[in-house]
DNA sequence: TACCGTTGTCAACGGACGTTGGCCAACATG
DNA sequence: CATGTTGGCCAACGTCCGTTGACAACGGTA
């Protein structure tokens, strides 16, 4: 069942339009690439609005102005869809040229930055919090992206995990509140009061030498 | 259509079995108390466990060890049953006799207790992060509980709510990455390192004079 | 022109869900 | 005994969901 399917699932997401050299074989954009970004802008937006299981593939597929079974097509199956939705990176910046005591000030100012506005990484959280696939999600991004990061400016590298998950719980607690449920009190702090209070917070989780 | 179902709607959560002065009408304990008690419980934990849209009236009903039509005829509907399931009190300690510089760590250390095995307040995240009744559940706890708290011990009336916001994205996040989401980097960290760790947090968000 | 891969629509399936109403057994009360 | 209330099960309803397969238009190529 679904077998000639895999083809269409594991085209990668590439064929940039904007190509700098003209030169190779130049892979002619197909026509169904207009669809297929379609489908994935439509399904951020759901995923990050609606979470996973109220985000119907019908819905998804009116938004796109297609039919519900064009996703199954291109992406198999729900859950594929959502794999190849939500694919998170979270830009940090290299903090080897930082000034070590400016460490914590800069993340927090990118973090805000780079939520605001960003609906994979609210449908991220929004689908972490009830699907166990979302959750591995937010895990891998932690590992891949935080921890390095983390290791640039920890004293101890034994530390590394627990400080980096000291700034997840402050960070990610940041964009719940602010970003995922919309707490007033939260959406009222300006994003200078929010890096001047957080910035030394996560600066003493990544560098203080203790507690 | 419904009608005569409000009169159990309304019925309020009382009847404590534990009762203390054995003297009054003594309200003869009704059998579908047992019954009742046994639909919140499961209600809980699978709202807690999978959220709102998953954990499905009948396998609740189930794991109450009944039919699916009895929960109807209990709480009315599913959003019956959910507000009735989560009343979520978070006992936070009077703040007033605790030595100022000792409140951020005694916060944190009650979260810690409270949050420990809690399957309301797991089941209120869950559900707040993708429904909105639910998140409006978590912005009446913040209100209602953290806030007044938060006015005990903050210096300036007029920043309580942003001071309290903070406190709440502290927290919340602690909740979020380790009894929600289970990152194993947060489950690592002790009782004791997450109260020496965020004690001082939480109290520079309360008592600092500025960031 | 004939052919074939691509892009799309349409109608349906099987299942799960919340919800409803009817019926039944127990039991207390007259 | 008759009667009304309470606590419970059962079968079904209408709806929405993910998913499938058949089929139609288009477009390049032999």
């Amino acid at each position: 069942m679904g077998q000639h399917l895999l083809a269409y699932v594991c085209w990668p997401t590439l064929v940039d339009v904007t190509e700098k050299h003209p030169s190779p074989p130049a892979p002619a954009p197909r026509r169904s690439d207009t669809t297929r970004t379609a489908i994935l802008t439509a399904a951020r937006e759901r995923f990050a609005a609606d979470g996973y299981d109220r985000a119907t593939i019908r819905a998804i597929a009116k938004d796109a102005g297609i039919d519900p079974s064009m996703v199954m097509r291109y992406f198999g199956s729900k859950e594929g869809l959502f794999a190849a939705a939500i694919d998170v990176d979270l830009r940090l910046p290299d903090l080897t040229p930082v000034p070590r005591e400016e460490a914590g000030r800069a993340l927090v100012s990118h973090f805000l930055d780079l939520w605001e506005g960003n609906e994979q990484l609210r449908a991220m959280l929004r689908v972490g919090v009830t699907n166990q696939a979302g959750a591995e999600r937010i895990q891998g991004v932690f590992r891949d992206q935080l921890l390095p990061v983390a290791r640039q400016v920890c004293p101890d590298p034994e530390q590394v995990p627990a400080r980096a998950a000291l700034c997840a719980a402050q960070l990610l607690g940041l964009a719940l509140t602010r970003f995922v449920l919309r707490m007033p009190a939260s959406q009222a702090l300006t994003r200078e009061e929010l890096v001047a209070w957080m910035g030394p917070t996560v600066q003493r989780y990544l560098t203080a030498p203790n507690p």
